[in-house]
DNA sequence: TGGATTCGCGTTTTT
DNA sequence: CGCGAATCCA
């Protein structure tokens, strides 16, 4: 449990210090006028409504410190919120920086889950938790989920847990609980179906003593709306004096309320944001949060930095041209004073994989014109495009980084890991239990798991203590009960190691003796060493907690992809990944209708949905500074078939002005094409590219393994391989090992 | 219970 | 096509 005070002095410590340096004065300078606006607007709601590279969390950090140096607060009076840790960790960064290298830590700086969950633990009791409560991943919901739809005999085909579990998901983040849903929340049956297993959720929850991330926020707002617990929310009236919040429009309706409740009585609110990057609709974002800005804060001063830092001018005017399209949105232009650089080059390919080829020989064209592969990106629409590329830079010798992909914590060893220590820490935990139950395979199987689920339903007991209970009975055959013992005398054993023990250490033991650690160290698939890896990584990062609680809180809301290795390679990401980003050269390829936009959020959002692609693409165009290149291709292989594509109407959505697209293979042109099925059949991506690989086919068939080839620019070579259509050739003059399906021909 | 086989489906992703 | 989940069968 947390001691609010205590935290309060610790973090107003070093500014009462008058030897520290606060903020310095100086930071001011450089800012524009609006910044400067924005910044020194002390009192009262402030939105401040900037574009992709205005400098946004650069503006609520200079606030922060002109705050702290202004004496208009101490340190813990101040709520900063962010939405990703990521996020979170820059701005403690940066505003320990201006504050001359001041701890930050303890201050309320943080995402919305991590604060919230800060202040329940403080608060459970008013909602029938004890502060220690276990907060579930997305993985116990649905389990959880399924529980109760086998307890009510609902069929599952139908209606499968996980979408139960999103609706109630998406209803929390709606600040809706059970009571609050009438028909306008209710759209069909399974909506209905959701909502009858909404309370019994709810109730199983509190009975394992535990908060799914929704609940974090929803119970929060629960307390301070409850006149009864009136006290709660006057305690943090008077604590926090500002209120500041990034990327506002990312902020759901549970994050709006929150806030608004915690902000209404000062109305020192300021929040940043850009309506036009808004591209989490789909997981309950409201852009209408920032557009409805003045009339929840009346009086708002509302500040728009339109002068980008960041781009070129062609680069800008690009994406100006393409989201100025939507109609849904507040409008700004953003302007540069910087010099109008290169245009944007647009090309159209033959396949997924010749689009990869191509973009690779840009960046190593670029590379050898000394631009450096840390300040590349490639950012793609979906994670399957990625692995032409990452086939394409492995074939190359490319140094490459994927960013994404599932987090560290959320891979099955580490929750597995994390199951046990949670039975040792709270062994009513009776999903960690489920999860680990017959990992490794113990013999204990679904019939097994039913009876003691029966058994702890009718005994209305936990799971861990059903099974003290039916080992006692004669009820279980011997083999079973022998093996249910034995686990539960190691969990025993482990429980009264856990004061005496090093959690790290004790987390080795329990990995080891469980059996679990074995049962990787033995399996031989390729992926088990990795496994095992990452388990010695866990236990290895324990060491710096101070308890098994502090750490299961820790992996549950603050750990992060852990991505410090800023080494010299290429980025391979998604455009979401790359919000706040920034590179010299970015590839942005798949730019083809029903990919990018992506035909289901067309589908499901209708035009909504296209907006929020466009906003995509505006991110992605918005991502560089200097360089540009957008591709689409006219063969894309979709869950195994191939499937032709046509351009993107985004790609028509490019001002002509700005962009300059490759003619010389007839691909594209620029001008003159209205319809946009036109560049498509006219000019002919297809049917030129078809040409070319025939002839690759034909030419390739004649060769054998060894025949020397010749290559325009890599000169004479020997074929080392075949695969299909597409030869790996070592090249003599430089040594190089190439794949090549094009322009080769015998010397 | 658990290995083997078929089935079905296929964005984006944070906490 | 390629993977995870559901289902089948020993």
């Amino acid at each position: 449990m947390e001691d609010f005070d205590s935290l309060i002095s610790l973090s107003e410590s070093p500014h009462s210090d008058p030897s520290v340096p606060v903020a310095n004065a100086t930071y001011l300078e450089g800012l524009n006028a609006p910044q400067r606006i924005a910044v020194e607007t002390i009192d009262g709601p402030v939105l401040v409504l900037a574009g992709a590279g205005t400098g946004k969390t650069r503006v609520l950090t200079t606030r922060l410190a002109h705050i702290l140096q202004s004496g208009r607060a101490m340190p813990g009076q101040i709520l900063s919120v962010t939405f990703t840790n990521k996020a979170a960790q820059e701005m403690r960064r940066r505003v320990s920086s201006i504050l001359g290298g001041q701890h930050v830590e303890g201050w309320w700086l943080g995402t919305f889950h991590a604060l919230a969950a800060r202040m329940l633990r403080v608060h459970a009791d008013r909602v029938g938790l004890s502060s220690n409560f276990t907060i579930l991943d997305s993985d116990d919901q649905v389990r959880l989920v399924k529980q109760l739809m086998d307890l009510q005999g609902i069929d599952q085909k139908k209606n499968p847990p996980k979408v139960v579990a999103t609706k109630i998901s998406s209803w929390k983040d709606k600040g809706l609980n059970p009571p609050d849903i009438t028909g306008n929340d209710l759209g069909d049956e399974a909506d209905r179906l959701a909502l009858s297993l909404y309370r019994p959720y709810q109730e199983r929850l509190i009975a394992l003593n535990a908060c799914d991330f929704g609940d974090l926020l929803l119970h929060m707002i629960t307390i301070f709306k409850d006149p009864a617990h009136g006290d709660v929310l006057e305690d943090y009236h008077r604590r926090f004096k500002y209120i500041m919040v990034d990327e506002y429009q990312d902020t759901n309706v549970a994050q709006y309320l929150w806030l608004r409740l915690l902000a209404k009585k000062l109305n020192n609110i300021c929040c940043v944001g850009d309506d036009d990057q808004s591209i989490y609709g789909w997981r309950g974002a409201e852009v209408d949060n920032i557009l409805r800005f003045d009339q929840d804060f009346p009086g708002a001063t509302i500040v728009r930095l339109e002068e980008n830092y960041r781009s070129t001018e062609h680069i800008l005017a690009a994406a100006n041209g393409v989201i100025s399209h939507n109609d849904n949105r507040l409008g700004k232009e953003l302007f540069t004073s910087a010099n109008s650089g290169d245009k944007i080059i647009v090309r159209g390919l033959w396949d997924g994989g010749a689009e990869a080829r191509w973009a690779c020989e840009e960046m190593e064209a670029l590379q050898s014109k000394g631009w450096r592969a840390s300040q590349m990106a490639v950012l793609v629409r979906t994670s399957f495009q990625m692995r032409e590329f990452e086939e394409r830079f492995i074939q190359l010798g490319l140094p490459y980084r994927v960013i994404g992909g599932p987090r560290f914590y959320e891979r099955m060893e580490i929750r597995d890991a994390l199951a046990y220590l949670r039975v040792v820490v709270q062994s009513s935990d009776d999903l960690a239990l489920e999860r680990i139950i017959n990992k490794p395979k113990r013999g204990l199987g679904d019939s097994t798991l039913q009876t003691l689920y029966t058994h702890a339903r009718v005994k209305q007991i936990s799971l861990y203590v059903a099974i003290q209970d039916l080992c006692q009975t004669e009820e279980l055959k011997p083999k079973v009960r022998g093996t249910l013992m034995r686990l539960i005398d190691d969990f025993e054993r482990w429980k009264s190691l856990a004061s005496s023990m090093a959690q790290s250490e004790l987390a080795g033991l329990i990995l080891d003796e469980s059996g679990y650690l074995g049962m990787w160290q033995t399996d031989k698939a390729p992926d088990s060493p990795g496994r095992v890896e990452n388990l010695k990584e866990l236990t290895s990062s324990m060491e710096e907690f101070e308890g098994l609680q502090t750490f299961l809180e820790h992996i549950a809301l603050v750990l992060d992809n852990q991505d410090s290795n800023n080494q010299e390679s290429i980025t391979l990401m998604t455009l979401h990944g790359a919000k706040g980003l920034e590179f010299d050269c970015v590839f942005l390829p798949g730019w083809e209708d029903g990919l990018f936009p992506s035909q289901r959020s067309m589908d499901e959002n209708g035009l909504k949905g296209l907006e929020e692609e466009r906003r995509l693409a505006y991110v992605g165009i918005t991502r560089a500074r200097k360089k540009a290149f957008i591709s689409f291709v006219g063969n894309r292989r979709m869950h195994g078939s191939w499937v032709n594509a046509i351009p993107s109407r985004f790609v028509d959505e490019l001002p002509k002005a700005h962009i300059e697209a490759n003619s010389e293979m007839g691909m594209y042109s620029a001008g003159g094409n209205q319809g946009r099925s036109s560049h498509w059949d006219s000019s002919g991506i297809g049917v030129q590219s078809r040409l070319v690989v025939e002839v690759e086919r034909k030419t390739i068939s004649g060769f054998s393994m060894g025949t020397r080839v010749f290559h325009e620019k890599f000169g004479y070579g020997k074929i080392i391989h075949i695969d299909g259509q597409k030869l790996d050739v070592a090249f003599e003059k430089s040594g190089q090992k190439r794949v090549m399906d094009s322009f080769v021909r015998q010397a």
